[in-house]
DNA sequence: ATGCACGCGGTTTTT
DNA sequence: CCGCGTGCAT
């Protein structure tokens, strides 16, 4: 066959990569891709190129960290085929790209019949997880312990990462939660009454979809079902996935072929979800012949001046398997290390260079903010909305977390799996007159009926639920088609969104817009997986999200800037306290993930990289005698030795023409409002 | 039984 | 500040 002309643009490894394999299907094979080494256009040549040689694309599985880069990757295949053979494989072909927990959940319901599964079941986001965390703590006692006992979120997250990690749960507490180490009877129990729980309620969590997965391919008549479903296997950002995921993998393919993993130990960054790079490290010798391995290092997204910055960063690691990343793209101006007095000072000066950039040509959306934890950026937010600046900000609080959101959601999925009892409670509440008590009561009764769907409509009404009643069993139980179910629910629900919120117009519209999300799906099942598993990561204060046509500015922790690039990057905060976060310094693994955090904000920029340094913050709340302000230091990820990488400056506000004025003479409002009444 | 007012305490990052 | 548990009034 003549050389595709798509094999050209590449680079030699890059090249490597997309043709590696002679055998049918071909050996094992991994990746290690630099930040900003092509990455992303290499596994869709890859990919593309399987299907030009005659792979069947309805055969291929792509394992992404999120569903946005399982559409990205699935668009750029579609280009690359359409170029090569003229006609482009269509979009539906490639069935089978999306998350670990995506897949797993597909997988889980097609089969659900064959493995003691209700096909209905429902998926629990971390919340829900939570809240039923919360019940069962409730029922066996624990949230009256003399000593106060670990918080839901905290119990959730030790029976998540022993999951995830496959550890025993003394070890998980001992290395990850020591303060809560007392507690491993307690938690042993109330871990069996949380799987009684979900089972019993025909509920999943996102660790079921990985653990019962994972379950399923132990069993060899399955796993060979399941495993021969695909010819080939890639998987992307492996150096994110956990010990569970590594072994669904392997027995989804025991012996690699067929199976290309990609992945970058520099940015392993999800270790506090059981992630961890022994995975990526340990491939290539779990395979006999051993894996081949590749290596990207060229990289084409930074100018040499922030990659050189950024390698020092990463050349201090404790660790360190790969390359320093080189490019041509030459530049004479270094990375800035600017300091401020105040976080004030370093949100106005964001701002302004922002701004500059912008009039000189950069879009807003060509830009970047990137900070460690959501709350760094509140004083940036302030200034841009007084500024009038739009930005869209991924990661922290999503929109799915808002009460009233969460409300509706929760009426859909007690119409599906009635029951749910973390929706059910949630949902009967919301009718005046109806408390825990008369909730659990409905919901025992649901829980007993042979067809809990039909009985919710016999259920003796609860004593003080009034006209309310026989409205929300009509809506809940509609025959309406989907979407027109969505709309039954929220005519129910409104007059309730008015009564429980101040603010229920802004609300109404978070409303409007699920219900534009909700039209795109066929199914309420869908529509729920979907937003379960991949809800829309973008928030954007009060003003609600910029139009899709509209500039502006994006602001996300750097988690979330995973896989991304921008022209102009800044990152906030860059000192000891924040990064690395206080919290995370108890342990050299987590200081060293805290460096690789900082690496991969560095090689997100392009063009322009600026790192802030505030040296006074104020901290609210942290002694009971008011707010207080303490002093940091730059971070120690970036030692005097290495500064000269760096433009290193200060930045202080202008003060021109600012005269301090006379304050007036004081005036006594307290009596003058006394005597209003003498 | 429900719902509200009060007081205490508090490990980020996400599928 | 926010969520959570407790105690009291309806």
């Amino acid at each position: 066959m003549e050389r595709a002309s798509y094999l050209d643009k590449l680079n030699d490894n890059q090249r490597a990569a997309v043709t590696f394999g002679t055998g049918e299907p071909p050996g094992p094979l991994l990746v290690i891709a630099g930040a900003g080494s092509g990455k992303t256009s290499t596994l869709a040549h890859r990919v593309a190129h399987l299907v030009v040689n005659g792979a069947d694309p309805r055969r291929i599985l792509l394992m992404t960290f999120s569903r946005r880069a399982a559409s990205e990757l699935t668009r750029r295949v579609e280009r690359i085929t359409a170029a090569a053979l003229g006609t482009g494989i269509a979009a539906e072909a490639l069935l089978w790209a999306g998350t670990f927990h995506g897949i797993g959940a597909r997988i889980l319901r097609d089969n659900a019949a064959a493995i003691g599964l209700d096909p209905d079941f429902s998926i629990h986001d971390r919340e829900d997880s939570a809240d039923l965390m919360n019940l069962c703590r409730h029922g066996l006692g624990l949230s009256q312990t003399a000593s106060r006992f670990p918080a839901k979120s905290t119990c959730l997250a030790i029976y998540s990462r022993k999951i995830n990690s496959e550890a025993p749960l003394g070890d998980v507490l001992r290395d990850h939660f020591p303060w809560c180490a007392q507690w491993e009877t307690e938690l042993k129990r109330l871990f069996g009454a949380y799987v009684e729980a979900k089972q019993a309620q025909n509920v999943l969590d996102y660790d079921d979809l990985l653990l019962a997965w994972a379950q399923v391919m132990a069993d060899p008549g399955f796993a060979a079902h399941v495993g021969g479903a695909w010819d080939h296997v890639l998987i992307d950002e492996y150096q994110d996935t956990n010990r569970l995921q590594a072994r669904i993998l392997m027995a989804l393919k025991p012996d690699g072929r067929g199976l290309t993993v990609v992945g970058d130990d520099a940015q392993s960054i999800y270790a506090f979800r059981a992630a961890t790079v022994r995975n990526i490290l340990d491939f290539p010798g779990s395979f006999a012949p051993p894996a081949d391995v590749i290596t990207l290092d060229r990289n084409y997204r930074s100018t040499q001046p922030i990659l050189a910055a950024a390698n020092a960063v990463i050349g201090a690691a404790r660790e360190r398997f790969t390359k320093d990343l080189w490019t041509e793209r030459a530049s004479a101006e270094r990375p800035q290390l600017v300091t401020y007095a105040t976080e004030a000072d370093q949100a106005r000066h964001v701002v302004d260079r922002v701004l500059e950039d912008r009039e000189t040509g950069t879009t807003l959306k060509e830009q970047a903010v990137l900070f460690r934890t959501s709350s760094h950026s509140a004083q940036l937010e302030a200034e841009l909305t007084r500024r009038n600046v739009p930005y869209v900000k991924f990661g922290g609080l999503k929109f799915l977390d808002s009460a009233h959101v969460k409300d509706l959601l929760a009426m859909l999925r007690l119409g599906r799996n009635p029951r749910d009892r973390v929706a059910g409670f949630r949902v009967l509440q919301l009718i005046p007159g109806v408390g825990p008590k008369a909730a659990g009561h409905v919901l025992d009764a649901l829980d007993l009926a042979p067809d809990p769907r039909a009985a919710l409509r016999d259920v003796a009404p609860p004593p003080r639920s009034g006209s309310d009643w026989p409205a929300f069993v009509a809506a809940m139980t509609t025959d309406a088609p989907w979407p027109a179910a969505l709309d039954k629910a929220r005519d129910w629900y409104d007059p309730h969104l008015a009564r429980l919120h101040e603010d229920s117009e802004a609300r109404r519209g978070d409303l409007d817009q699920l219900a534009q999300i909700a039209g795109g799906y066929a199914s309420a099942e869908k529509f729920l997986t979907d937003l379960t598993l991949d809800p829309p990561d973008a928030t954007s204060d009060q003003a609600g999200v910029p139009l899709k046509d509209e500039d502006y500015l994006i602001l996300s922790t750097i988690h979330s800037a995973k896989g991304q690039e921008w022209r102009s990057v800044h990152v906030l905060n860059c000192v000891d306290g924040c990064l690395p976060s206080d919290l995370g310094t108890g342990t050299t693994d987590e200081v060293e993930e805290e460096r690789r955090l900082l690496y991969v904000a560095m090689t997100r920029a392009k063009d322009r990289l600026s790192l802030g340094v505030p040296q006074r913050f104020y901290v609210t709340h942290q002694s009971r005698n008011g707010d207080r302000h303490i002093y940091s230091l730059r971070t120690r990820f970036i030692p005097a030795g290495i500064l000269d990488r760096f433009e290193v400056t200060h930045w202080s506000p202008a003060r021109v023409g600012e005269v301090p004025r006379p304050a007036p003479a004081p005036i006594d409002i307290a009596a003058q409002m006394r005597d209003m009444w003498a």
